[in-house]
DNA sequence: TAGGCCATCTGGTCCT
DNA sequence: AGGACCAGATGGCCTA
């Protein structure tokens, strides 16, 4: 079993995600025990590659293309009357960049209907995913650059599979103290990692949760005492 | 200036 | 038929 092979999952991830120069320098040479707070010390730093960019709500607005449409606005686009589809769009069937429609009889009203659609649709999609960004353990401030997309699902799935792996240990340990015997080798301090970062495991470590607790937690794992009561 | 990231449009496919 | 989903294309903004 490797050392917190959770933590080579969440830098594995943040490499895949695109992450360059220091960050990824940073992150591949991070200690188990540095990880994790290195992961939210990016968030500030290295995950947005150079401190501030503006706000996502500035980047969008400034980046509006053929449509001034962005969620700050989202209810009265939805009443957006089509003009500035007007340039984009033309009644023959050709668009500006030079590409024709392959139905020329499909009507306009139909289009844009079509189009608004796909915005919500988007929009839905990009709500879904500033969620998973405010529950997975970045930096999140005003002043730094959002995770992008990829990084944000590649990051989230991985904090999943660390978790997980988190929670197997815990396991394990509460079986161990309930049990009462000694393991036949020590459990290496390493494992026992993640309990010690407050950034990762939800409960400090200077506050383990009591054995009620424990067996309300894990309900699996009940201990020799709770398992004795009626 | 190149590359990354993003929003949007569009046509195709599948499902109800 | 209409809606959801998807992927390709396009163009804008930002940073190194």
């Amino acid at each position: 079993m490797s050392v917190l092979p959770g933590r080579d999952l969440f830098l594995g991830t943040t490499m895949a995600a695109g992450l360059q120069g220091k960050a990824m320098a940073d992150l591949k040479s991070a200690t188990n025990d540095a990880y994790m707070s290195l992961a939210q010390s990016y968030g500030q730093s290295a995950f947005s590659f150079s401190s501030v960019r503006g706000t996502e709500s500035q980047r969008a607005f400034a980046g509006s293309t053929t449509l001034d449409y962005h969620a700050q606005d989202r209810d009265s686009s939805e009443e957006h009357t089509g003009d500035e589809e007007e340039d984009a769009f033309h009644p023959e069937g050709k668009l500006k960049s030079g590409l024709v429609t392959k139905k020329p009889k499909e009507t306009r009203s139909l289009r844009l209907s079509i189009n608004a659609r796909e915005r919500r649709r988007m929009h839905d999609l990009n709500d879904a995913l500033d969620g998973l960004r405010s529950v997975i353990p970045y930096a999140h401030s005003p002043s730094v650059r959002k995770l992008s997309k990829i990084a944000t699902l590649l990051l989230a799935k991985n904090y999943i599979l660390m978790q997980a792996q988190a929670l197997e240990e815990m396991r394990r340990l509460v079986a161990y103290l309930n049990q009462g015997q000694t393991l036949s080798a020590p459990l290496p301090t390493t494992t026992l990692a993640p309990f010690a970062q407050s950034a990762v495991y939800p409960f400090p470590a200077t506050a383990l949760p009591t054995c009620p607790e424990k067996c309300t937690a894990f309900p699996g794992t009940l201990c020799k005492h709770c398992a004795d009561k009626p």
